[in-house]
DNA sequence: GTGGTTGCAAAAAGTTTGCAGGCTC
DNA sequence: GAGCCTGCAAACTTTTTGCAACCAC
């Protein structure tokens, strides 16, 4: 019945004790009409014209608290740090979103993926990567033994 | 003939004019050794157990040096700033490593992947992205209006 | 009213830069 | 020897934190 995003928003918060606040109303609101993949930057300057008095702090702990009960997502799992890598083979990753430990694996089946013409078309694809986000067996047993006691 | 990851390091710098100096030998070291993804940081702690006088600032600039000609490789490209997404559809995207802009591409066939069984045992995949790195149309024609230039 | 949130300012964390001196080729 | 590269320190950018004031419920 509701497909108005903020609808959902609000009722979200709720599901989730969080309180509806302005100021987050309209970090989502900026969010949820963004084409891109903005930045807390690009949110701040966008909700600062209409809220000319919030802080780029607030911008920050609203994105955080939102992406951790997965109202939004962060794109960008593993920002935080650069982080290099000798193997130039082709290889995907397994992040443990947990610990943030990225662990190398090779499939040959995940070599050959079709692209669709369209896609090859318009952007020029040089290569993919596949990321697995999930728990590492470390983890798993942690918050197990965590659960036990 | 030449397995040795360090012969082809050397190798591989004076095919592109790069000095083979003693801080670059000792990074390139760490980082072929290393069984993980390791941060600019802890490339710095590892390096310094055997050039106590070498400088962080010289392991970004070495980083950014050997990735930029694909000795190495940055397993972050968009590590700078985090970016936030409202679609909670499932979707993949496209990175231009130009611009850094990311692009949402969704289609049926991404969303099926098969996943071999002793990956899905071990480690708990909640969910997977397909990163497309490449150039997107509007780089494409900047550069080719550079090249007629 | 109460506890969760915000604004502010300051600090932390990560990265880049300018310049003088040093090292590789 | 020439020019690239490094060390150092300082600056810059992005993000986090502590605390008092404030607001949603």
């Amino acid at each position: 019945m509701n497909i108005d995003p903020v609808g959902l928003f609000i009722e979200d918060c709720k599901k989730h004790g969080l309180n509806v606040t302005y100021q987050r109303l309209a970090v989502f609101k900026v969010i949820s009409k963004h084409k891109g993949h903005p930045s807390a930057e690009d949110i701040y300057r966008e909700v600062l014209k209409e809220y000319p008095r919030i802080s780029l702090a607030t911008i920050y702990t609203t994105l955080e608290t939102l992406s951790k009960y997965s109202i939004i997502s962060k794109v960008t799992p593993l920002h935080d740090t650069a982080r290099y890598d000798y193997d130039q083979e082709v290889h995907h990753h397994l992040i443990c979103i947990n610990c943030r430990k990225i662990i190398d694996i090779k499939y040959d089946e995940f070599d050959y993926l079709w692209l669709p013409d369209d896609l090859k078309q318009n952007f020029k694809v040089l290569n993919y990567k596949i990321q697995f986000e999930g728990i590492c067996p470390q983890c798993q047993s942690k918050s197990n033994q965590q659960q036990e006691t």
